[in-house]
RNA sequence: GGCCCCAUCGUCUAAUGGUUAGGACGUCGGGUUUUCAUCCCGGCAAUCCGGGUUCGAUUCCCGGUGGGGUCACCA
């Protein structure tokens, strides 16, 4: 049974390349039918941000990546679900000590007192000498009579991995065979002055306990995987699958990153853009199922996600693409789903308009929106009549008499009209052009003056669609308002 | 700098030991159209360089170059 999971520590936003991490493990667990964790990786205590594990739960289940164990939201309070819980690390403390134990046991790890000021110019002068940075072991032969006396003296200490000779050897999925001297590696901490575990001491131990099959995440980590691999053996623990996803780019190629634009997921959100789209778009960041097809569903991504088809190399971040795959999204809508949508947008006198009302417009100006926010900017045209400059009723190719005719003309026909065929953008759309062509007439003499006067704007939809959108009370009102301004 | 990873249009990518190297975004041009947008048609645009293997390499191998990652008591 595959089992994987998404490791994030909680900043206080979920970041791009964090969300394809997650989708990619997750699409992963889906597609295998195994089984999607989260874990909370908040072993940091200076990095700690007041609610961001909330924060993290509601933007991951806005984005559809629910998790089959670990924390969960419900009325607002973090609750855990599975069988290998506690799903956050803070909460799995004693079980750290409790493993570290074996390792100093097994002399696969040592006790380290050295003060952080010796390591500082430690780290100094190698950097000097141009050698690599590492640990120079000075407590490795520490004698257990004086580790005890340092122990009772309370003096602070941590605990580090010892590396032993050699070299390691791993196969990453995406990646192929990777060998590296364990000379590069440094003996890393595992347990910190503060008693908290670090990184790799939390991650190699709980996904051991928690049956993790496949470790999914992204290239940063591919050169700590050494640390792991040993510390797997050191516990005699047989390793995960690795598999290192390639990193998200800014548009310098460097690392996606504050600083060059937006890089919270919440951002995008709150930018307008639908998670479908964002789900979409990261999936096809570094994964291609097929050459000729863009728009994928969720379930399509599942069905053809194939974890050996990930890319090597970083891939751009391209806002523009994102955009306009928005934009499709946006179209995809129907009515109902893109009012629930563009709600958060809209002010607070909007949100309580006409339903109906509110579908008619969202239905016809989503042809011409790329971000929710944008579509629900446009309601606010439609709520009153805007001011206009009367001459921007008269088209190009009229004149002021010209328009007040057809408007004048216009004007009876809607009032004649029944407001069944109100219903049907084609019926008002035949009943106009009959006009036209009864008395041929050419279509910009007629409807350039009806649609501005109906919207007062220089670009908008076509006359049929606004006819369609106001009914015929209001049409009425705003033609008959535009006749007066002739 | 050490170590590791990577390399197809500007960007995301497809493909193959033999193809006119395909698609998408963007861009440019055209069409539809009362306007804008949508939509449709078309153009420009890529296999980093050098060796080798091979009848043939963009594809396989080696080297170079370039880019990136990482070198914490952060994850």
């Amino acid at each position: 049974m595959v089992r994987v999971r998404f490791a994030p520590s909680p900043t206080g936003f979920l970041h791009i390349g964090g969300l394809r991490t997650a989708l990619y493990n997750y699409l992963f667990a889906k597609n295998q039918g195994g089984v999607f964790i989260l874990r909370i990786e908040d072993t940091d205590q200076t990095r700690y941000v007041e609610g961001a594990i909330e924060s993290l739960l509601r933007t991951l289940s806005i984005m559809g990546i629910n998790p089959d164990e670990g924390p969960f939201l419900e009325d607002n309070k973090i609750k855990q679900i599975g069988e290998f819980g506690p799903y956050i690390q803070s909460e799995r403390t004693s079980l750290y000590r409790e493993y570290i134990k074996k390792l100093i046991e097994n002399k696969t790890a040592y006790y380290c007192f050295c003060s952080q000021e010796r390591l500082d110019n430690l780290r100094k002068e190698q950097e000097l000498a141009k050698m690599t940075t590492k640990y120079d072991r000075h407590c490795l032969h520490l004698t257990k009579e004086e580790i005890e006396k340092k122990l009772e003296a309370n003096e602070p200490y941590v605990i580090r991995l010892k590396i032993p000779e050699g070299e390691t050897r791993f196969e990453d999925i995406i990646r192929g065979p990777i060998t590296i001297s364990n000379q590069e590696v440094d003996d890393q901490v595992l347990i910190k002055s503060d008693g908290f575990p670090t990184y790799h001491l939390a991650n190699v131990v709980d996904d051991h306990l928690m049956g993790i099959t496949h470790v999914i995440r992204a290239e940063e980590w591919l050169s700590s995987v050494p640390k792991h691999v040993i510390l797997y053996k050191s516990f005699g623990w047989e390793a995960p699958q690795f598999a290192h996803l390639p990193l998200v780019l800014n548009k310098d190629r460097s690392k996606l990153s504050k600083r060059q634009g937006d890089v919270a997921v919440e951002d995008f959100l709150a930018k307008g853009y639908l998670p479908q789209t964002l789900i979409n778009f990261i999936a096809l960041l570094g994964f291609n199922p097929k050459a000729d097809q863009e728009i994928y569903t969720k379930e399509e991504l599942i069905n053809a996600f194939d974890i050996s088809k990930i890319n090597k190399s970083g891939a751009v971040f391209d806002e523009q693409k994102l955009l306009w795959m928005n934009g499709q999204y946006i179209r995809l809508q129907t009515g109902f789903d893109l009012i629930k949508s563009i709600k958060p947008f809209l002010s607070s006198n909007e949100v309580s308009i006409d339903e109906n009302f509110l579908e008619r417009i969202c239905s016809v100006e989503k042809e011409r929106a790329s971000l929710l926010s944008e579509l629900a900017q446009k309601i606010s045209d439609y709520l009153q009549i805007p001011s206009y400059d009367p001459s921007l009723l008269v088209w190009k190719k009229a004149d002021k008499q010209d328009a007040r005719k057809h408007l004048e003309a216009i004007s009876a026909i809607v009032g004649s009209c029944s407001e069944e065929k109100f219903q049907s953008i084609l019926e008002i759309e035949v009943m106009i052009k009959g006009y036209i062509q009864t008395n041929q007439f050419s279509n910009g003499n007629v409807l350039w003056p009806t649609r501005v006067a109906l919207c007062g704007l220089a670009q908008s939809p076509s006359p049929f669609e606004l006819l369609w959108i106001f009914g015929k009370e209001e049409s009425l009102r705003r033609l008959n308002h535009a006749i007066k301004l002739l």
